[in-house]
DNA sequence: AATATGAACGCAAACGCTTGCGCAACAACG
DNA sequence: CGTTGTTGCGCAAGCGTTTGCGTTCATATT
């Protein structure tokens, strides 16, 4: 098949452990032997079995990344660019795709990634079980999006402040009934849909609007969601002059839906969304700009550097990263309409 | 650390070979013994090292993926389906983000997948020169993304057909100067935007209609680069009625280009894309679908059915899914402007 | 000149599994 | 009751690395 070390040994001359030191870079081997020996690997094509460096030193150089759903643009992205630090610094990544809960349930009871992995990086939040069962692996871990877990490095951003921004630009607008459009249907610890609606239920209140429980629906986070979302805010006695939505995708759901009403944006209502979606920009979407592709960057980074200095397991970091409200062109001042 | 097969041996007083065996469901193994193991296992906690165990065997129970960018909808769908139906038969994926051209360089020449997958799928469509490399792995390949290559599977699309259904729509309208956006920047070897220029230029010269070179400009299958290309041609002296992108990401862009103009759509001209992007039906956009995830469901079935039967490797197989034009909000019969 | 020091390298023992083979024990056969 | 199968299991030899330790030899030290 493809040449062993024994078989470049063997060209070379000298033995396995000689070779399995010059071509690590490891000491006790003399300059010329190191060049010679990387020569003849080289011509001989030789890479080590990543099988059995592993199963002799227990380092695997990969890294096990679970998401999602992949497909999703936010979970790609910060997949993207995670894989790219982990891939520059010499390790592969191991993905995991647990979209339905059967593959989720199977993931975590199974744990393939035991005993294959140097480190977690989660795209999902774990309850308290799974996370338990991902620190029995006894490998760095780490999180983005919110929740934080005892035992993870997470970073992700103020949720609350970006909330506060967009809620805070509508009323500025001069917008009273300001409607939100969340994503409130996943588990009790995922803590960002929580998070979102008080700072956007503190920022109504600030401004002294008493809330209106119709004008809250869930969206799902999907664009689907949204547009559902929207259609039942419009069906309300009173319905919203703008909205917020917890997300890029459910924000142009309801964009969808306000165009099947035939209603303008902004002039109707106006709406933020909250991401800055790669397609916010086309569709012209004023939202709340996270740097998606930085949070995987930097979680990568966290969990690298704690491979390489395992000595002070740093108590779960946790990193925020900036936001900023980004406006483009569907909020605008409400329509005066009639009286008041 | 965790328990060992060893471990697991002595708890259930039988040697490792019969542990090995009984996991495995390998026969020579009575039930009660092999249900006493199981049981010994999952108190323990116990999953085989895969590293040793693909050591051992030569099986690694992992495929390799390689893809441009995961981040882009296309590539993300893809990669989700392919991973769920690999997951479901005991497959972990390892993921490779060959975005630029440095990593995808040293991704050939190292190949770090060497000994290390049973079988390796790529999202992109290697040179020559790569596909050799990845041919003398040894393991089953398969390609989505047109482009066949000897000793590759691949799944895909006809790109022939779905291109003259999108151009031959524009024409039934009655438009005459039809435009096209097209993702040429890629190399040479890269089929679909060739296949589909050729198929425009034939629908155009069956429809009688002169093809003007300034009619074509090159999208690099981005937003911003769709966003330029339609810019460009809007500068032409007798601009486009009607223009075909290549991707629905470039379209998007042009969509952008034509609102910065005051241009309406499809009053002013229409746009048609290619992919059936997620976000298409939010913006209302006429495209030809492709069945995206099926395509990467499929290519994983095929590489998982010649791992199954190793005997007669399938000499190549080339599966084309279907196609079909979805007609939405941005194609209209052109605007009769003055004369003629 | 004798000894200590260190660099360069080889030996061999892991690492945790799989698997061909051998060996009991027992059933079925004539 | 000896043969021939069959079934269930253990032995031990790998799989291709890494790494602690030992050996050799040249150089520095007294």
């Amino acid at each position: 098949m493809t040449a062993s070390i024994t078989d470049v040994a063997r060209a070379a001359g000298v033995s396995a452990s000689t070779v399995s030191r010059a071509l690590r870079g490891r000491p006790g081997v003399s300059e010329e032997v190191r060049a010679q020996i990387t020569a003849v690997a080289a011509q001989l094509g030789y890479t080590a079995s990543r099988s059995a460096a592993s199963l002799a030193s227990g380092r695997t150089f990969t890294i096990g990344v679970v998401v999602p759903y992949v497909g999703r643009w936010f979970f790609g992205t910060v997949l993207d660019s995670a894989e790219q630090v982990f891939s520059a610094a010499g390790y592969d990544v191991l993905l995991y795709n647990l979209g339905s809960p059967e593959t989720r349930k199977r993931f975590f009871t199974r744990l393939p990634v035991r005993k294959r992995v140097d480190a977690v990086l989660s795209l999902l939040i774990p309850d308290e079980e799974e996370s338990a069962a991902l620190r029995s692996l006894g490998v760095p871990l780490a999180t983005t999006v919110g929740g934080t877990r005892p035992g993870f490095t997470v970073v992700g951003i103020d949720d609350r402040a970006g909330t506060e921004s967009a809620v805070r630009h509508l009323v500025n607008l001069g917008h009273r009934r300001i409607g939100m459009i969340s994503g409130s249907s996943g588990p009790q610890h995922w803590t960002t849909p929580v998070e979102r609606r008080n700072a956007y239920l503190d920022v109504l209140t600030d401004a002294g609007i008493e809330h209106d429980a119709a004008l809250e629906a869930d969206g799902d986070y999907t664009v689907e969601g949204g547009e559902r979302a929207m259609t039942e805010l419009l069906a309300v006695s009173r319905p919203p002059t703008a909205v917020f939505a917890q997300s890029d995708e459910m924000a142009m759901g309801a964009l969808r839906a306000l165009r099947r009403h035939r209603l303008k944006v902004p002039d109707d209502v106006s709406v933020v969304g909250f991401d800055d979606h790669e397609l916010a920009d086309v569709v012209g979407l004023t939202t709340v700009a996270q740097p998606v592709a930085e949070q995987g960057a930097e979680a990568a980074r966290l969990l690298l550097r704690q491979l390489d200095e395992p000595d002070a397991e740093p108590p779960a970091e946790q990193v925020r990263m900036p936001i900023r409200l980004v406006l483009r062109e569907t909020t605008a001042p409400p329509r005066p309409r009639g009286p008041q």
